[in-house]
DNA sequence: ACCTTTTAGACCAAAGTGGTCAATAATTTT
DNA sequence: AAAATTATTGACCACTTTGGTCTAAAAGGT
C-alpha cells in the first residue's frame, strides 16, 4: 500500500477498509468486486489501485490490518491464568462483544479468513491463522481446574457442552447485532443476561 | 419442468439434482451459474434449459424437491408427544443425521434456503419456510414438562444452554461429515457417542 | 424409410471483471 | 504568481462469464 494512503484524513481510510473488509467478508476474494468496494466507500475506481496496486495487495493490506488490530486490542485481554473455565469465559465472551462493537467489519473479516481455504495466504499469515487458533484452543482446554466439575460427569463432556453452549449463545447474540446499530449496543446490560447463564452453567455442572 | 426429465433415468435424474443443489447452496441463487451445473451433471448446456425453462424454473422445482422429501422423510419422524426435552433432542437428532447421510446436498440447500432472504420466493415456499421453522419452535419449546428440571435453576435458561448445546453438537458433527464419504457415516455409533453427552445433561440439569 | 424426441455444444448479446490512463483538480514548492 | 508535484476521476480496455438459443446430429420408434 502506497503512503498516500495511510496520509488520507482517517475518516476516508475507515470508508475504504469497511467498504473493502465487507465486500470480501461477504463475498469471499475471488467474487469480491472492486467495482462494488469504491461505489461503497465513494472513491474514483482509479484511485484503489493508486493506492493499492492490485486487488490481492489490497487483500493482504486488510489482512494484516485486522490482524495487528486483533493483537492490540483483543488478545492482551485473554487471561489463561484463570483456572475457572466458565469465568474465562466470561471475560472472553465480554472483549468479544466489546471487540465486534467497535470493529464489527474486522470480526466478519477474520471470521471468514479462519475458515477459508488458504490457497492464495502467504505462508506469513497462514502463521497467523495458525496462532489464533491455538489461543482459542488454549482459551477452552489449557491450564484448566478441573476439581470444580461435579464428580458424576466426565469432565471432557461437561467442557465440550459448555463451550457449544458458549458458542450458541455469541452466535444468537451477535445475529441479534446484525440488525442494530453498533451504537445501540448496552454492554453492560449484556454481561448482565450472559452472567444469569453463566450461573445456571455453574449451578449444573460445578459441584 | 417438462416430462422428459420426469422419464429419465433416476440416476441421471440425480446427477442433474445434486449439481443443481450444490451449486445453489454454495453460491446463492443469483451467483448460481447454469454453466457449472451442467458441466457437474455431465450433460449439455441446452438440456438443462430443454429440461427446466430457465434457471429460476429449476430452481424452484429444487425447492419443491426439497420439502417433498422433508415432509416424506424427517418430519414425520418428530413427535411432540415426547415431554422429555432430552429424549426429544435424541430422536430428533438422530433422524437429522440420518437425513443428511441420505440427501446430504438436499439438506444443505434447505440450509440456506432458511436463510436467504425470501425476494424471489413465491408466496406459497415462503409459507413452507415458515412452516418449517414453526416446527422447529415447536420441536423446542412446546408441550414439555418442566417438572423435570431441577429447582435451583431458571428452566427457561436451562433450555436455552440445553438448544444452544445440541446445536453446537451437530454443527460439528456435520462439519466432520464434510470430509467423508457419506457411505462411511456410523449412524449407530454416532447414536452412542451422542447418548453420552445427553446422559450428561440430564445428570447435569434434570433433579 | 420416415418421423419424433433427445442430445450436445457452438454461439449470442449483455453484463461484469481487474486494471489502465489521460485529463483535471488540488496542493506544494519555487 | 508560476511551475511542479500529487491526488483524483471515470471513461475505457481486453477478457471472462452470464443465462439462454438454435442448429445439426444422434437415438428411438413404427
Amino acid at each position: 500500500m502506497s503512503y498516500t494512503f495511510e496520509n488520507l484524513e482517517e475518516e476516508k481510510q475507515q470508508r475504504i477498509i469497511n467498504a473493502a473488509l465487507e465486500e470480501f467478508s461477504l463475498q469471499g476474494y475471488e467474487k469480491a468486486s472492486t467495482n462494488r468496494i469504491v461505489n461503497q466507500a465513494r472513491i474514483g475506481k482509479g484511485m484503489l489501485f493508486y493506492y493499492f496496486n492490485n486487488k490481492q495487495e489490497l487483500y493482504y493490506y486488510l489482512v494484516n490490518y485486522c490482524f495487528d488490530l486483533l493483537h492490540n486490542k483483543y488478545l492482551p485481554q485473554i487471561n489463561l491464568n484463570e483456572t475457572d473455565l466458565i469465568e474465562r469465559y466470561r471475560k472472553a465472551t465480554v472483549s468479544k462483544f466489546s471487540f465486534y462493537k467497535e470493529h464489527p467489519n474486522v470480526f466478519n473479516f477474520l471470521g471468514t479468513l479462519m475458515l477459508a481455504d488458504g490457497d492464495l495466504l502467504t505462508e506469513e499469515v497462514q502463521e497467523k491463522i495458525d496462532h489464533l487458533r491455538h489461543v482459542g484452543y488454549d482459551l477452552v482446554y489449557n491450564n484448566l481446574d478441573y476439581s470444580r466439575f461435579r464428580e458424576d460427569v466426565d469432565s471432557e463432556k461437561a467442557m465440550e457442552l459448555i463451550k457449544w453452549a458458549m458458542e450458541g449463545y455469541q452466535q444468537q447474540v451477535l445475529a441479534n447485532f446484525k440488525g442494530e446499530k453498533m451504537m445501540d449496543i448496552d454492554l453492560d446490560q449484556l454481561s448482565n443476561e450472559f452472567s444469569d447463564y453463566l450461573d445456571v452453567l455453574k449451578t449444573a455442572f460445578y459441584k
